[in-house]
DNA sequence: AAAAAATATGCAAACGTTTGTATAAACTAA
DNA sequence: TTAGTTTATACAAACGTTTGCATATTTTTT
C-alpha cells in the first residue's frame, strides 16, 4: 500500500505538504497541489486509518454492545445505527453480552482501550461503574432500549405508556380480565410496562393477572407456559398482553390447543412488535416501537458528543420515544 | 490513560522492558517484572490499540459486510462470527449494505485501509474484482453464504442438495404437483435451489412449477403473490416449496385465505428454516441451516488466513455445509 | 581462570500520519 | 524603497507501541 512518503517521493514535495494538500488544512500553491493528486491518484494512496487514529486520538468507530443479536428488536436498532453511523464517516463495531456481565465488562474495556470512540449499550446493568468510569475517560457513552444507569444518556421508548395504552385499548374493547406475560422486574423494558399495566388496571378497577415460568423470558416456552398458567387460573380471562413477540407465539399455541378461539374469546396484543406479528396466520395487535430510528437517533447522539469541543460536552440526555399500537386480527 | 511511558517512570525502568514484561516476550528479571506489573495495575495501564495496530500493522478486526441485518439469517450468522471472533482475541466491524454495489465498494475500500485485517462477506457479486484486489494486497477474504467469485474462499450451505432433498421428501409423502418459490437466479442460494428442485422434480418424472412476482424477494408478499400464482396455475398443486421461512408465511396466509387445508390438501416447506418457523401455529417443516456454525467456521477460516505466515497462506478453499430436514406440522 | 553462553536492561528506530514552527518567496501597503 | 502581510514549502516532533541492536551482568562450561 502507498503511504504519505510515496507520494511525496513521486510528486517531489515533503510529506507534510502531501498531507496539507490533500486534507485541504493550509496554502498550497495551485500546481503542487495537482502534482500531488496526480500522484495520489497514480499510487492509489489511502490514508492509513491506524496512523491517522493513532496520530489524532481518534478512531471514527463506535462500539455497540447488546445481549443478544438474534432478537430481531437489536437487529433491527443495529441496522439504524450502523446506517447513520456509516453516513456520518464512522465504522461500527458490534459486541455481543449473552447478557453475561462478565462478558459485557471485557466488551468494555477492549472497547475503551482505543477500539471505539463512543459506546452504545443495551447493558446488563452490572457494570454502571465502569461506563461511568469510561465516559469519564473522554469515551461518550449512549444507553439503549435499557435505563440501567441515571446519570448517562439513554434512548428507550416509553415502556410504561405502552403497558397502560395495551390495557386501555383491550378495556375498550370490553375486556375485563387482562394477563400479563412479562420479563425480568430488573430491566427496565419489562419494569415499565408492568407498571403501565398495573396502574391502567388500577384505575379502571381491574383485577391484575401475573404470571411467571422458568423459560427464559424472550422465549416461545415462557409465553405458552405463562399462557396455560394465566388460562388455568383465571377462567374468566378475555385477554393476554405479552411483553415480546415471541412469547405471544407461544400464547396462540396455548390457545390453539385449548381450542380457545382467538380474538373472540381471548384477545391478544404484543407490547414489542416487529416484523413477524403481521405476517402470522391470524396476524397480532401489537405495540410497534420505532427500532430503526432509535437506532439511529442513539448513532447520532453519540457521535455528537464524540465531537463537542471537550470543555463543554452536552448533558445528560434522556430520550424516550413513544410506541404506536397497530391493530390486527389477534384483537 | 496511562501509557507504557507512564508505567515505566513508576517501575522505574525502560518502557521497553516494561513491553517485555507484559508480553512475556523476553528475558526480564522476576523481581523487576513483579514491579511492572504492580506498576501497571496500579495505573490501570492498558495498551492504546491503536498504537499497536500502527507498529505491527495489524488490528485484529474483521469486517463483515451483508446485505441486510435485518434478515434473520445473517443476524445468526453476525452472532456466531462474533462469538469466535471475540475468543480469538478479534473485533468485528459490521456494515450493512442494503445489497447496494456502491455502497458495497465504499465499506470494502474502508475496510482495507486498515479498518480490518480480514473480510467476511455476502456480496453482490458486482465488486468481485474490488475483493480480488483486495485479497492480494495482503487482507483476507472469506465469502459466505453466497459465492460470487470461486477465487476466494467460501462458506456455503448445499442449496442444491437442499432443493433437492425437499423435493424427495415431499414426493415420498406422496405429493406429485410440487410448486417452488424462489428468489434471483443470479444469487447463489437461490440458483441452488432452483437447479436441485429442477434436477429432483427432472429425476422423479414430476411436473416443474416456477413462480415469480414483483416483490421483493425475501418479502411475506412475495410469498403470498407467488403462492396465488401457483394455486391459480395448477389446481392438483399439492405441495409447496419456499425459499425462506418469511415467504412460508405469505403462504400460509395464501392457503387459509383460500381454505386450503395444510398439510392435507398442500404440504408447506421451507428451504431456509429460522427460529420462528416452529413456533407458528401449523408449525413448518424447514431444511435447517447452521448458520450460527456457519458464522464461527467463517471467523476461524478468515483469521487462521490472517495468521498464516505471508510466505504460504492456505489455498482456497471451498466448504459448504449441509442443511437438515426438520418435519413438523406443515407436512 | 578464562571463555562462552544465558540473562537482563536500555537506546533508538520504526510504523504513517498530523501539525507547530521556521523559513523563503511573493505579494501589499506605507 | 521598506516594512508588513500573505502564500508556499520543508523540517521535525509527536502519537504509543514493538523490536533489533548494543551493553552489562550473571551463570555455565571448558
Amino acid at each position: 500500500m502507498a503511504t504519505l512518503k510515496d507520494v511525496a517521493r513521486l510528486a517531489c514535495v515533503d510529506i507534510s505538504t502531501v498531507s496539507r494538500a490533500l486534507n485541504n488544512t493550509s496554502y498550497v500553491h495551485p500546481e503542487t497541489k495537482k502534482r500531488v493528486y496526480a500522484a495520489a491518484k497514480e499510487l492509489g494512496y489511502q490514508p492509513n486509518v491506524m496512523a491517522q487514529a493513532l496520530r489524532q486520538g481518534k478512531r471514527r468507530t463506535i462500539g455497540v454492545v447488546v445481549p443478544r443479536l438474534h432478537l430481531a428488536i437489536f437487529s433491527e436498532i443495529l441496522q439504524g445505527i450502523e446506517e447513520e453511523a456509516r453516513s456520518l464517516g464512522y465504522a461500527t463495531l458490534f459486541c455481543n453480552t449473552e447478557d453475561n456481565p462478565a462478558t459485557e465488562k471485557e466488551c468494555l474495556n477492549r472497547l475503551r482501550n482505543g477500539f471505539a470512540d463512543g459506546i452504545i449499550i443495551a447493558g446488563t446493568g452490572y457494570n454502571n461503574r465502569l461506563l461511568r468510569d469510561i465516559q469519564a475517560s473522554g469515551i461518550a457513552v449512549v444507553q439503549m432500549v435499557r435505563r440501567q444507569e441515571k446519570r448517562l444518556s439513554s434512548i428507550v421508548a416509553d415502556y410504561e405508556a405502552c403497558g397502560n395504552d395495551a390495557v386501555h385499548f383491550l378495556y375498550e374493547k370490553g375486556c375485563k380480565e387482562i394477563g400479563l406475560i412479562n420479563g425480568s422486574l430488573d430491566l427496565a423494558p419489562y419494569k415499565g410496562r408492568h407498571d403501565g399495566y398495573c396502574k391502567a388496571v388500577k384505575q379502571l378497577g381491574l383485577n391484575e393477572y401475573l404470571s411467571q415460568s422458568d423459560y427464559p423470558v424472550n422465549s416461545f416456552e415462557h409465553g405458552y407456559e405463562c399462557a396455560n398458567q394465566l388460562l388455568d387460573d383465571v377462567p374468566k380471562l378475555d385477554a393476554i398482553m405479552a411483553a415480546v413477540d415471541i412469547q405471544g407465539l407461544g400464547v396462540i399455541r396455548a390457545l390453539t390447543e385449548r381450542k380457545i378461539k382467538m380474538p373472540e374469546q381471548v384477545k391478544l396484543i404484543s407490547l414489542t412488535g416487529h416484523a413477524v406479528g403481521r405476517m402470522l396466520e391470524t396476524s397480532m395487535t401489537s405495540m410497534e416501537m420505532p427500532a430503526h430510528e432509535m437506532g439511529k437517533k442513539a448513532a447520532h447522539m453519540v457521535i455528537d458528543e464524540i465531537n463537542a469541543p471537550a470543555d463543554q460536552k452536552p448533558s445528560t440526555q434522556h430520550v424516550s420515544f413513544g410506541t404506536v399500537l397497530v391493530e390486527r386480527e389477534s384483537t
